[in-house]
DNA sequence: GCCGTATAATTTTTT
DNA sequence: ATTATACGGC
């Protein structure tokens, strides 16, 4: 590997001790440098024990362990994300932080739900704070290392405040439930290192040799992290390029890079300025679009490749045209001799790939998404797995709210609430109220029976815990009742539904051959951290599509990048700072720079948003780029404005509905009512879900009885006393 | 009290 | 267009 390399790249992967930052341009063989490295110090006789290889992604973590594993045979070096990285660590010393070692890791969906629950227990007006926004303000203090306290006593403004008390009450609820978020996996991994200089020690001297890739990209907190783990043996390989930076709205910070110098004084920096990627024409569109930022330090980047071919640009009328014009490009391309897995198309939202997956369906080209919709945050597949964190985790509050009336059994919002309500006045989980274990709560015989067999349900798949993961999946989806219920209440999705779920089993399958000694809480910590099924395969011959954000680190001879607009890249969320406009043009930098041979870039003149069209103006990157490298390309055919050749989404059939409607049962009235429905008006009330109230009214209509009430906190409503359950104040 | 339907609100990128 | 919430029916 050395015989072919530059100078410059020799002298990164013969570094041996000491810090060394490698500064490397887009597509100058970097993680190629990092592996030979790596293998090279194999070689040279350290213990693969002795490393540790960070990287941006999981999938990126198992690419570069393979690309290892092939030139010095299989090895147990650590090669992981951040995040894995602190899961594992934490849950070695889990005992040492207060938590014990099957802790639940929850993605940013539960996150967003636990924090949700929490403000409704608060009773918190929804009107100053959204949940999204207010998990956006705690990850944000999170990632500052500020706790609660400290804060809320820098909180400014109604706002921070309102979202200081739920932090507070966010991280009491986590911690009860023995739950981790993602970022608390680095919070509380920095903490374990900080505070126990015997963990410190021990993970500090094992890793002789530590490098991480994607440097420009990690946040404070995760430098300080590889900081602690360095600080022993002091061999820190860093690898990064400030130009693709495009990660700070998740706390990546540069500063990183200017404080590695600082903080590991005679670092060695090594600087990679040449592409081996790209031709002359896309690296000079890209370098001249680059050299647009402002807060940039100029740096080069050249290559002996050949001139290569212009870059297409091509004009669609909307995102519809543009999706047909992608397709036929692929079609020249092919028929230019390219493979199909040569090509990519890239776009800045996921919501942008439906139509360019519609019009390659349509012309029946093969095509891999990678990423979108993520397979493990898709409904049923959420449901399922919040089955089986119960079986690890009674006290999982986002999934037990989850899935206890799902599919439904009767149990609703207050019942719900009730149960809540008794298990944190009683101290108890979730899990054993249902399970009847309350002293204080009461509830109807029927919901009190929905409850213990949604009880019995967890206690079944944990019976069968132990055999392999697959299989507790299998029992989950028949004992839940899942399987019954998508097989009674078909749809169009159905057949979505019944697929994902095979290949969540699948998945298990996969895992469980993998990792034989991992069980179910190996699988859950792989689901929380993964997000997608490692399913995209660089050799089916398939045309990729995936965000910009994904396509970091990858290459591919042809490259579409699509949706070149004002509003869309850069994108309207981030017009309004010209920093954020900064790091759109770095995005749109690092998809151009993915190209080998060939690059398109795409934009359309409207393009529906939200359901409705609205009509876009080109990027102004485009101007950004030469244009003796650009060559235009307007659509060879054109229709009328508005007309949809062929759309098939929003259709309906109202035709089935009357024969449906025979076959369901009649709805069953309770079987049992509260004997006591005899108020009147001027009596005090309280209801289990709005409190203390005042009776207005009482009045028959029809089997029922509809009381008028004023609640002293919900103000009036209407209740239905035969269902309201009603206890009797006095005065 | 729960459930189905009508209405309103919402759109970035990912560990 | 899709998804969360509000409302009314039983």
């Amino acid at each position: 590997m050395l015989e072919n390399a530059t100078p410059a790249q020799a002298a990164a992967i013969e570094h041996r001790d000491g810090p060394l930052m490698i500064l490397a341009g887009a597509g100058s063989g970097k993680t190629l440098a990092i592996t030979a490295r790596i293998a090279r110090l194999i070689g040279q006789g350290v213990k693969p024990y002795n490393i540790l290889a960070i990287t941006f992604t999981n999938k990126a973590a198992s690419e570069m362990r393979e690309r290892v594993e092939a030139l010095v045979g299989k090895t147990d070096a650590w090669i992981s994300t951040f995040h894995a990285m602190c899961a594992r660590i934490l849950r070695a010393h889990a005992d040492k932080i207060g938590f014990t070692r099957d802790f639940t890791i929850y993605d940013s969906d539960d996150t967003r739900a636990c924090i949700k629950s929490v403000m409704e227990e608060m009773r918190l007006g929804l009107t100053t704070l959204s949940p999204r926004g207010c998990a956006e303000i705690i990850s944000t203090a999170k990632r500052k290392m500020l706790p609660p306290e400290q804060f809320a006593a820098g909180a400014f403004g109604p706002i921070e405040k309102a979202a200081a008390k739920v932090y507070a009450k966010y991280e009491q609820a986590l911690h009860s439930k023995n739950c981790m978020d993602f970022d608390d996996l680095l919070l509380f991994a920095h903490r374990l290192l900080n505070e126990r200089p015997d963990v410190l020690r021990k993970y500090a001297e094992r890793f002789k040799y530590i490098s991480v890739d994607e440097f420009q990209d990690t946040n404070s907190l995760q430098y300080m992290l590889a900081r602690q783990l360095a600080c022993k043996h002091k061999n820190i390989c860093v690898v990064g390029d400030p130009d693709q930076t495009i990660y700070t709205w998740r706390g990546a910070t540069l500063r990183n890079v200017f404080d590695f110098e600082r903080d590991f004084p005679g670092a060695k920096v090594v600087l990679l300025e040449q592409n081996f990627r790209s031709t002359k024409k896309i690296l000079r569109a890209a370098s001249s679009l680059i050299s647009h930022n402002e807060e940039r330090k100029e740096k080069r980047l050249v290559t002996n490749n050949p001139e290569g071919e212009n870059i297409i640009l091509l004009e669609a009328d909307d995102e519809l045209a543009e999706a047909e014009h992608i397709v036929r490009l692929v079609r020249e391309f092919r028929d230019e001799g390219f493979a199909l897995h040569d090509v990519a198309v890239l776009y800045r939202v996921n919501a942008q790939s439906r139509p360019i997956e519609e019009a390659l369906l349509q012309e029946g080209v093969p095509y891999a998404l990678v990423g979108a919709v993520e397979f493990y945050r898709r409904k049923e597949i959420k449901d399922i797995l919040a089955y089986l964190r119960l079986v690890v985790n009674p006290a999982d509050i986002v999934s037990f709210m989850r899935v206890v009336n799902i599919p439904p059994r009767g149990i609703g919002a207050v019942t719900v609430g009730k149960i809540s309500d008794a298990a944190s006045r009683e101290g108890i989980t979730l899990a054993d109220v249902a399970a009847g274990k309350s002293k204080s709560a009461s509830f109807f015989p029927k919901q009190a029976q929905a409850m213990k067999e949604f009880a019995d349900v967890i206690e079944k798949i944990r019976a069968v815990q132990g055999k392999p993961v697959a299989e507790m999946a299998m029992e989950a989806v028949r004992l839940s009742g899942y399987q019954a219920d998508i097989e009674k209440n078909k749809d169009e999705r159905t057949e979505d539904r019944i697929a994902n779920i095979d290949q969540l089993i699948n998945a298990a399958a996969e895992y469980d051959r993998g990792e034989p000694q991992g069980g179910l809480q190996g699988f859950l910590e792989h689901v929380a951290l993964v997000s997608d099924v490692d399913q995209w395969d660089e050799k089916a011959d398939k045309v990729t599509l995936m965000t910009l954000h994904s396509s970091k680190g990858l290459e591919f001879p042809v490259v579409i990048v699509s949706g070149l607009e004002e509003g869309l890249l850069p994108h309207i969320l981030t017009m309004e700072r010209s920093g954020d406009t900064e790091e759109e043009r770095r995005l749109c930098f690092v998809g151009m720079t993915r190209a080998m041979k060939r690059l398109v870039l795409t934009y359309a003149n409207r393009r529906a948003a939200a359901g409705r069209y609205a009509d876009r103006l080109p990027s102004r990157f485009l101007s950004e780029i030469p244009s003796d490298v650009l060559s235009m390309r307007r659509p060879l055919t054109t229709r009328p404005p508005g007309g949809r050749m062929f759309r098939t989404a929003g259709r309906r059939d109202y035709g089935d509905d009357e024969f449906a409607d025979k076959t369901q049962e009649p709805a069953q009235s309770p079987e049992l009512l509260p004997s006591d429905i005899r108020f009147k008006p001027g009596e005090r009330v309280r209801h289990g879900h709005f409190g203390a109230g005042k009776i207005l009214s009482v009045q028959k209509r029809g089997k029922l009885t509809h009381a008028r009430i004023f609640f002293d906190e919900a103000g009036e409503r209407t209740v239905v006393l035969e269902y309201a359950n009603l206890e009797r104040l006095e005065d």
